[in-house]
DNA sequence: GTGCGCAATATTGTATACAATAATGTGTGC
DNA sequence: GCACACATTATTGTATACAATATTGCGCAC
């Protein structure tokens, strides 16, 4: 399982890369991340690859247990409510600031980011409609002009990801692109109020789309799925 | 300058150390982090080293520059904006939080700290005093019971601590136990809209306590104070 | 004497070798 | 036949060796 060696591969490429794969499914919670197996794969050595899985780690994305190996993130229950906490207290003065600087350029890159995930979701490409669905937040902190907050809510869409993988509820499509066809309204009149608000109503109607109860947790050991 | 051989460094314990000695003012933005000068310092190899700065540099702390090396951050007056104003979105309603899940044992930790910074301010050690305030900051998420956002508000509060070192305006020892007092009562009372608002006017009066005009920008490069 | 280019040096970037640890398989004793 | 101890194996943790790069010092040409 070779990678195309066309590129240069940095521990910080890799971990871009693997995050990507990482928020578009292709790598699920609980994934075994073995350090020889990702360095045949990018043609690397472990070094470069342990730089990378740390780096992972750092945004949550990947457990790394001692003398165990690296895995691919399973949030709790618990945790999924943190990150959604976050993101509630973040994203809507967020969404808020960047209508109050939007740009035609930056309009005309989020009106791209949800035909493309149009685009994906026809295409039955639902890891990538995820992604773009992400970008989009992500894209309208940049717009704030916020680099700080851009990186935690950046982190926190990853980590929303494995949530979403581990608790989504409704099977349907992701009937989300209403709601940021409406932010997208609110950015084009440069209406802060409407945008904050919607943005609010959004993170709620995603955490509500999610089945929380402690029921549903998945095991982080054999030995607690058993009850022994 | 040998360490005392006593713990066993892992990559952690070393960046967790460095960033305590970075928080504490006994390394100044801009100092050169060499990995062989770490190594030996700490009595580890450089891949340990590395690791850890590595850590740093994800928290903002430390820059990486590929092929110069590692420094402690240098925060750009943008950046210190930017820290505050996350701050400024995080923090006062996680104390408003704090309040209300405040217990006996949380509201003695806090008493306690204030007390400790009250003393190294008396013995004239600054540097831990500054930790300590900090510190402070970081409990109060840690009582309102979200790590994801105590997570965020850590990494913030270390870098405000570059931030004071290299914007801090009025010389006279810190003056904003007042503050910590007037939030230890709130939190007394269990008073929720207090602790908010009296949190909002704290990250407000520090902010206008450093000097952000972009005059006194620190040079990242002599090019660049130079104007050449 | 000044400026440019090259060589020497120091430091980081990467790969690999070895050590430590955990998981697993096997054998022996009861 | 079962349980425990030990050996084996696989994987990660750490140190070191080598390569690449940037900086610095020196010498030569003009």
């Amino acid at each position: 399982m070779d990678t195309i060696k066309t590129q240069q591969w940095t521990s910080d490429s890799v971990a871009a890369d693997l995050e990507r794969a990482i928020h578009e499914h292709r790598l699920p919670p609980a994934t075994k991340l073995g350090e020889d197996e990702l360095g045949d794969a990018y043609g690397i050595s472990r070094t470069t690859v342990r730089a990378a899985l740390h780096t992972l780690s750092h945004r949550r994305l990947v457990e790394l247990k001692r003398n165990r190996g690296a895995f691919v993130a399973q949030p709790s229950v618990r945790e999924a409510r943190e990150v959604f906490e976050a993101r509630a207290l973040l994203e809507p003065r967020t969404a808020r600031s960047a209508a109050e600087r939007m740009t035609g350029a930056a309009l005309a890159f989020l009106r791209a980011n949800i035909e493309d995930e149009h685009a994906a979701l026809d295409a039955n490409e639902n890891g990538r409609a995820l992604f773009l669905s992400g970008q989009f937040h992500v894209e309208i902190a940049r717009i704030a002009d916020q680099t700080t907050i851009e990186t935690f809510i950046s982190e926190l869409i990853s980590r929303s990801s494995l949530i979403i993988a581990l608790y989504w509820r409704r099977r349907a499509a992701l009937c989300e692109t209403q709601a940021h066809h409406a932010l997208l309204d609110a950015f084009a009149r440069r209406d802060g109020d409407s945008a904050e608000q919607l943005m609010k109503n959004h993170l709620l109607d995603l955490v509500a789309s999610l089945d929380l109860r402690n029921v549903a947790q998945p095991a982080t050991s054999l030995r607690e799925a058993l009850n022994r």
